[in-house]
DNA sequence: AATTATAAAATTGTGTACAATTGTTTTTGT
DNA sequence: ACAAAAACAATTGTACACAATTTTATAATT
């Protein structure tokens, strides 16, 4: 059924996450030599993996990105964008089977652990996301996925006050097809995750 | 100064004309050994060729995309929060060049050849999204541009009434420091370039 | 000592062979 | 004649060799 990861998707993985887990230092030198001797595959799907993490912005000019304040701040004006027009369409409608999914992640953001907390943050947003019905939206932020990752860790693991409670508000915005609340909402709910990692940077 | 280009980036540019002139048929299977042979090049740099046409939409699953009007809809929604943001800072503040290079935009439209037009009107565009100052998001309405080029053509060889006096009235509420009337006029000016593209498709 | 020229090394770009996979036809059995 | 199986063909994935380019180190000139 699943078609197995090949060597071009392991070795995207694995740099990817290498990079997450600050295992390359920001604005370090990729070589794809270097690379390919470490996982142990050729260069072919080393330049592969780089040339997908290039287009997720984790990787530029084979250095990997060290984002400044601006950076940060322009990857939140887009998702306040999209996201906010994504809201706007979920509050128009959405089904049982997603609302269900987002009061779960509401749920595992009261009583979950950590890590678990960091999924179900980002799940809600994904439901929202693709609620849409936008393959064009949903694939641009999927893009951005990436990049949002390395600041949201600093969001949760800091644990950012508030945070559930907003979900909560902005799923009530939902239910009740307010489409204007649950959009200004989101857009101050991640303008305050912008705050936040911004302080804690 | 202008590195030359690679083998891989005039792969790139050709397969790419040769969609946009409708040379490979829309739905039509790509494969790597035949696009080599015809551009005289290994498959390598037609492999890197085409996993940019994919990233841009411009390929999907070894394909030429054949869009919906679903996939034009979706796509025209994402340019209209997008451009509407950037037109919203070119309202803020433009300096005299950018502004020059608008009027230049509309002088063309009015007078150029029709090829001439076409470059007009991307150029106005484009000169309005790097006003965002906002790399992401010109990053972004980038990496739409073939899709957009696509329909585009349509709306120009069939010269669209009102265009040219559209981009003016925007320039005009750019110049005025105009926000919302900028944005209201961008977002219904993108809007009337989608319906129009609907109606001759 | 600083600057330019030259050589060496490292890195990336491209071609090509072969392996793995996928898709298509032919064969076989009922 | 149809379904299943086997053989074949086509396509993509991966490794590797070599060329082209870029970077770094070394030497030469003022």
């Amino acid at each position: 059924m699943n078609q197995q990861h090949s060597a071009s998707d392991t070795a995207y993985e694995k740099i990817r996450d290498a990079i997450f887990e600050e295992k390359y230092e920001r604005g370090e030198k990729l070589t794809e030599v270097k690379l390919a001797e470490e996982l142990g595959v050729s260069r072919t799907p080393v330049r592969d993996a780089m040339r997908k993490l290039e287009e997720e912005g984790l990787i530029k000019d084979k250095r990997v990105i060290n984002p400044t304040i601006k950076d940060l701040m322009n990857t939140f004006d887009v998702r306040m964008l999209l996201e906010g027009f994504a809201v706007r369409q979920a509050a128009r409608y959405m089904g049982p089977d997603r609302i269900e999914g987002l009061q779960r992640c509401v749920e595992t953001g009261k009583q979950g652990t950590t890590e678990e907390i960091m999924e179900a943050n980002k799940e809600f947003h994904d439901i929202i996301v693709r609620a849409s019905n936008n393959d064009v939206l949903i694939d641009t932020i999927e893009r951005m996925q990436s990049v949002i990752f390395l600041f949201r860790r600093t969001v949760v693991y800091h644990q950012r006050p508030r945070l559930i409670e907003e979900h909560e508000a902005i799923l009530e915005a939902i239910q009740n097809h307010e489409e204007d609340q649950a959009e200004s909402l989101m857009k101050s709910h991640l303008k305050k995750d912008l705050d936040f990692s911004i302080h804690s940077w």
